[in-house]
DNA sequence: CCCATATTCAACCAATCGGTTGACGATTTT
DNA sequence: AAAATCGTCAACCGATTGGTTGAATATGGG
């Protein structure tokens, strides 16, 4: 009886712990420059491979992104359904200026407010930065 | 170096993480209807004074809200501020509708879209289908 | 067919999380 | 002064998280 509402309770637990961890809010803003397969979405990182199948993993099971293989290779592209759900969720608290953004300061944005993109979750030696879209 | 940019994807960290459970999302829209002191945001939930009071801690450590001890009671209120700035950075990822809304259908909203308010938070009708423990 | 590439699986690890209980300090109330 | 109330602290617990490694499973190309 409370199934459909823990089901909805339940996905935005998972959306938002998705959105907890800063190296998947990383790949996140990746993914808003272009869609990427597995391994190059790893490629910034430090970390394993394995651990970005498994963040990859967590994204696509809190709706946040979606996966589709062709051939050997997943490619993987953001999914905002999910975002705007707990998006909404949040204005529930409080209009917050719409922000209205045009697409290349909606980059800034993201660049700059999730900051971990480029000195948590990049590779230490400044090599790439996340987005080397600009 | 990194550190203003760390303080700043460490504050997101904690603002998702703290949003991420359901027990503390209730907690919030309870606190959307009035400033309450611990013990009575404790009084709806099956688990410990104890527990509620570490939740709190979480959601204040995240700036969701802002605790005031006046004589032996602790008054809780609602700190928009963070959830602003959480607002902010999933709008970089596409400009949600900006659901204008008044202050009951606000409350609807939360009350909807986490299904979970309903019951795990609309603390006055008398329903106690507070989450069970789990 | 053989080899390289792309991705996941499985087992493991330390650290954190969400909860409990019982004791405790601080403040009201009687 | 004594007792009750408010809230936190400290120690503990099982479950989950975020990461590692090494092996396994496709798939594609020479």
């Amino acid at each position: 009886m409370n199934a459909r509402i823990d089901a909805h309770g339940a996905q935005l637990d998972q959306v938002f712990a998705a959105l907890a961890d800063p190296t998947r809010r990383a790949i996140l803003t990746m993914l808003l420059e272009d869609d990427m397969a597995v391994t190059d979405v790893a490629e910034p990182f430090e970390m394993s491979l394995a651990a970005i199948s498994k963040h990859l993993t967590i994204l696509a099971a809190a709706g946040l992104i979606a996966q589709e293989k062709r051939g050997r290779v997943k490619w993987c592209k953001l999914d905002p359904d999910a975002l705007r759900a707990a998006s909404v969720w949040m204005q529930g608290f409080g209009q917050f200026e719409p922000v209205n953004l045009d697409a290349f300061e909606r980059f800034l944005a993201a660049e700059l407010d999730d900051g971990s993109a480029t000195a948590d979750a990049a590779p230490s030696p400044g090599a790439e930065q996340i987005p080397d879209g600009h």
